[in-house]
DNA sequence: GCATAAAATGTAAGCGCTTGCATTTTGCAT
DNA sequence: ATGCAAAATGCAAGCGCTTACATTTTATGC
């Protein structure tokens, strides 16, 4: 049809359709507001033309973008991919569209994405975890921008989020792990600094263990980021200790199903000479042999409900809300009796 | 400093630091053609009232967003995490920032994304594979986006692309196969329809089968999408044939470990009873035991030279190349002789 | 048919930024 | 000091869209 380069704008749809282009303009947005005869000849030329709507003039005149942006600390592992399905399905629902990025763990980093974010104009945002320099959330207040925050949950705060009882969970797990007769636990957490999750988890299992008598300080932890390949190393580490442990907790089921291989490649078995257990219940849990105990998270229902939270959040039909999502316990091949 | 809600302007900062607007936007954009002395003072302002500028209006007015698009299949598994975890990072320190979103294979979903990644005002595109509706490519033609494909390679393509050889990968695979005894072999394949990668790699194993004197017409297939458990399904209906065959190759890594899974609740060992073949080499390839053969792909050497043709093209660095990469064979556990 | 309210459409003022061109400053050679 | 080219800065015209407000058309009740 077009005969050439020219991107058609809202003033050529206007033109060719012989109204103003405050019509074509209502036809896209308020369709309603326009009589069905008139709709339906603008529709027509708007399709003949290939005509998109500029993303950027309309931000600046409506000053709303219907994009909603998360940033989250991986892309690497499947820990936030489902979660941010479902979150994106909702969105897309409610007719927002989804932006996505990541950090790499670095706070520095986000900070930068949050304003890129912005910058882009995005109506709302999704981050994960509470921790975070105040002077960001002065900036989003500032600017309006309406926040969530998943993936944790703390009754006190005033933030609006969507998470779960991080302590709590790992707690439960561990007072598993105890029941079964462990009493040298060993963790191989996710880093700990600025990862409010990673410090929540670990504080729990540090109460299950006082809770049952046992001290907490005896619990030796290592710290590392989440990949496989580190929760492997981390456990070799961990049962070079003497007395041995006879169960190894896991930050999340990355760092458990490398703590799994390595355990494999040691000769020792699972459960009989060592238990393991993750957190977050991701498909590779269930993929691994014996399959992993762990704790499922959520994620899918985590996503949705954010989305849900969120658009209310910024189209005012809510004050925001802190919702807790619960945790269940899943116990499977990977945890066993200590060896007597 | 600044006293509440309003969002601070170029037009803000040119009165705070008594310049025009346009010093401001030089300072911001081209630094070298601003005396220093003006640029300092500018720069404070900008710090002190926390100015940021307005992405939709400088896209509008610079036409030029220094924004890339991908759209993928899926983010759900780590098919194509890593590839774009390098392209994102090639990106960012060549000043370009990563925008992704995913189609679940799903071709409308896909034209509905290019169109909203182009009025958002992307510079270039990352595209995964070849086969899409001609309009498509002429639509990107017309409001000149940089694309390009990645993910395949055809040596006859005009397109500029960063891929490999899916067909002669997968014929290698094949023919290692029959090299260890194997004559009834069956597949598991992504979906084919509007997938050229799939396409490719099921014709590579009829042509490898053919090559060894064997009828192509013999190999069973189970097209199936690209998920855990639908690997295991297949599986199993393929083990119930007979005879029974006696390797399966699988469409990529994740339907592999499905039907190893499935394998094992099946009470059959790998690769004794049967052995099984994936596609990828995916984190997920060396998680499972025995260890999964597989074909190996660059996917992060496809990443990062892709970000760096992307640029390159839209920047006019270059005219567009097609670039083919190599893939290993990946011999492990899971492939073994027949049973005799 | 006519007045009047309601619905449909048009007019035009921005939204915040970049950039070609005009103007002012500056640096230097004379 | 003076003149002149080069460097720095300012001016102002858009970029493509939305929307308050003004105007025209249509429908309604008598």
């Amino acid at each position: 049809m077009s005969d050439g380069k020219t991107i058609p704008t809202l003033d050529d749809v206007a033109r060719a359709a012989g109204v103003s282009t405050a019509t074509v303009s209502r036809c896209l947005n308020t369709p309603d507001r326009v009589v069905e005869k008139t709709r339906t000849k603008v529709l027509a030329v708007v399709e003949a033309l290939g005509y998109t709507p500029n993303f950027g003039a309309r931000a600046m005149a409506a000053k709303r973008t219907y994009t909603i942006g998360a940033i989250i600390p991986t892309m690497e592992n499947a820990i936030f991919a489902r979660g941010l399905q479902a979150f994106q399905e909702a969105l897309h629902a409610r007719g927002y569209t989804l932006l996505v990025s990541s950090t790499g763990y670095q706070a520095e980093v986000e900070a930068e994405q949050i304003r890129a974010l912005v910058a882009r104009g995005a109506d709302g945002l999704l981050l994960i975890g509470r921790a975070r320099d105040p002077s960001i959330y002065a900036f989003l207040r500032n600017r309006s921008v309406a926040t969530l925050i998943a993936w944790t949950f703390e009754a006190g705060s005033q933030q609006p989020a969507v998470g779960f009882d991080n302590h709590a969970a790992m707690k439960a797990l561990a007072s598993a792990v105890i029941d079964q007769g462990h009493r040298r636990i060993g963790l191989i957490s996710g880093t700990l600094d600025g990862n409010d999750r990673a410090t929540a988890r670990h504080a729990g299992i540090r109460d299950a263990l006082t809770e049952h008598g046992l001290d907490p300080d005896d619990l030796p932890v290592i710290e590392t980021s989440y990949e496989v390949e580190n929760g492997g190393a981390a456990f070799e580490t961990l049962m070079q200790r003497t007395p041995r442990p006879t169960a190894i907790m896991c930050g999340n089921d990355v760092l458990a199903v490398g703590a799994m291989k390595r355990a494999r490649d040691m000769g020792l078995r699972v459960p009989e000479d060592v238990s393991i257990t993750g957190f977050d219940d991701i498909e590779l849990a269930r993929i691994v042999t014996p399959e992993l105990t762990t704790m499922r998270v959520p994620h899918q229902e985590m996503g949705r409900r954010a989305a849900e939270e969120l658009v209310n959040l910024l189209e005012g039909t809510s004050p925001g809300a802190v919702i807790e999502l619960d945790c269940a316990l899943k116990l499977r091949g990977s945890l066993g009796p200590p060896p007597s």
